[in-house]
DNA sequence: CATGAATGAGGGTTCATTCAT
DNA sequence: GATGAATGAACCCTCATTCAT
């Protein structure tokens, strides 16, 4: 009866706006249509009202089936709204992750690691916004089960990001600084820069946005400096 | 009926920790000291459950009224947390407005700034949590009143924020880049070590945590280059 | 915000069909009379359809109250209905006790608890059918914790019960046998006999009934023997 | 479209765990089985969580097939339970209605009676439970179509009880009493003794709980009389 | 024969809000 | 000025039941 917790990665896919070809496969088909047909609307309506101003009829509405139907995929709500906060942050993680070992120049890696996010910017930003949305019930006195999973995922992250730095660090690109304030500084260009590209989408190409990113971190607002 | 949207001044007074005698003043009294109590409680409680997660009767039990006391101050749940997070926003308005009118140089008056901010965060860090909280709803679709304010008031914020970096710029402080993303970056690194700090007060002195505020937004994590 | 849970004695008053006049007295009156319609309406419409076959718009309906109304009485649906059955199971345990301390021979302390009993069939009909109906669930392998009580609260009985016997015997007014034996006849044949009553009380009046019970309590089916 | 209703004999044997041997006869086999699976875990299912806590998923879980088989077999729930409701009423008439035939004398067909309904208890408790829990439903005021069946059943019992009784009067086995008077008195000892056993079943041995239950029903709890 | 998939019809519960006193 | 009492409107969730395959 507890509703099977498909692997995260089926869900990733079948959002993806871009490789989402939902490959005609015989597999039990119904069920794997309905639950990312329930899954995207979530998203989109979680994305858009928050979890909070989000009902299961509105899901239930939005992705065409009742909203018992949605109970037979998920446990509850939050089990709902959880799945969805965890294909993001396995996402991120992923990226995080890969970003410290690809055998490149750090420079590079930072500039790859960007690129993705703006992938994933563009390709699911309702997600990302439900996603990040969460982050400030971190700090709740009084947490529920999912912002206590929520802290320790965001605190995981600064942990990737902070091993990223050092090895920027090490090979001379960044300063010597706490490795720690790098990745603080980083998360926070990324989740400014993210709301401003959602909420206003058309300012710019995206990979403009990720230029002024990445010097922005790198040198910040100071002038340029030394023989310049 | 609309109960008389007092002016926020009092309030902010009202609810600083520092400086909060409340001289017992040739006033109304009663009502002063309800309203304070009320707004109070409110700061507290939705700072740590959420404006969802707190409920009127959460409010009114913390404050020592009833439910229907606060209907006398305030026309609704929303309106409550609306003069809140108002009298936060106005708190930054004017900190903002003054930093850029300071007649000293630059870094200075950006020093000035956080530090300022840095009080604020000690001061009321319920009512500063309560209100970056916000931000989140602002790239809703169908967004309510409250989010409508908060996202006039956020880009308010920020084009405080960027007439200040075009001084920087002018007084050759700052790079020529785009006065805008200066004004973002302050924003990125202001909401994620305002969390930092919040979430684990202890971590060090805040004197300390400004220094290094600075130090990233000026100098970005690139090393420190040159002759220098 | 835990609704005041009443000493059960003002409910058990305020339900006994008998002395109802309900004083009017300067309490705080809404509430009271609220509980007390509720109640009341609980009792009956638990004993006519069950536990799970009643629901709260059903007990808000009969009461005259809203839904959201009993929620301010009573946390939830289990509570009430806990509630009442306290009730009948705390005067009961009072009058086996009180059985058991009479300064008067066994069998006038066996007629005059007969006739209490009776008197609460009388005047309480619906209570003493919520009460009986629920000890079924006593055997439940899985027993909610209502079930639980309901059957702490049974065996509580039987104790007390079991306890008089023992004087019953001691005075030799009953025969030798397990007074536990005896406990569980006197309890099997209350309940056979208030069914009697309750499924069609016009068969006879009440005191009959006593009469009955009693011979059969102290005589079994047999015949009466010798000498007499 | 309404199921075949099967022979209620067929179930009970099934159902009963001594003589289960489920001859490989020629017949539909499938059927048969899948029923009988179906009604064995619904027996189980409602002896443990009553009628009400048992669901159809329960049952189907338990038995090993889909909900929607159930309802191959049984038009809905309430059918299901009925069922079992039948077998074991119908077996209990059986042996009432062949303890009035029996050519011996009233006190073996008492016996007999009694250690009939023993094998009953070992062989089915559950079955004896979930038809003892129904009775408390017979006192409703507006009862479903199965309470009512049920209160029928109930009458028919005692009536068949009393028959019986007269006989154990007409043989001066019994006193003179109402006959009814006795058939309650031997219900209500039956029931009772029931709980306690199954509550507890390793208290004693059934045989020794048998002859408990007849003593009291001839002799009641008063002391063994006069010459005897 | 069997089931996977889906749903309609509630049921219990919460909560912002009102209003007579 | 303050509140006790009460409620309408949802919301989350469950479950018996159906039906195409």
């Amino acid at each position: 009866m507890p509703p099977p917790s498909e692997p995260v990665e089926e869900t990733e896919r079948l959002l993806t706006r871009a490789g989402g070809e939902l490959k005609t496969e015989r597999r039990k088909r119904g069920a794997d249509v309905a639950r990312a047909a329930i899954v995207h609307a979530a998203a989109t309506a979680f994305a858009q009202r928050g979890y909070y101003g989000t009902t299961i009829d509105d899901i239930a509405r939005e992705s065409g089936y009742s909203p018992a139907a949605i109970y037979k995929y998920f446990t509850n709500k939050e089990a709902l709204f959880s799945h969805l906060w965890n294909v993001m942050a396995e996402q991120l993680q992923k990226l995080f992750e890969e970003s410290t070992r690809m055998p490149v120049p750090f420079s590079q890696r930072l500039r790859w690691l960007l690129s993705k996010l703006g992938e994933i910017l563009q390709s699911s930003p309702d997600l990302l916004i439900a996603f990040i949305g969460q982050r400030p019930y971190v700090a709740r006195s009084h947490p529920t089960e999912l912002e206590r999973q929520s802290f320790r995922q965001y605190k995981r992250h600064l942990m990737q990001l902070k091993a990223l730095m050092e090895q920027g660090i090490h090979e001379r690109v960044l300063g010597s600084g706490p490795a720690e304030d790098y990745a603080n500084l980083f998360v926070g260009l990324l989740y400014e820069f993210a709301y401003k590209w959602v909420t206003a989408p058309a300012s710019a190409d995206l990979q403009h946005h990720e230029d002024r990113v990445l010097n922005l971190f790198l040198h910040g607002a100071g002038p340029l400096r030394g023989g310049k």
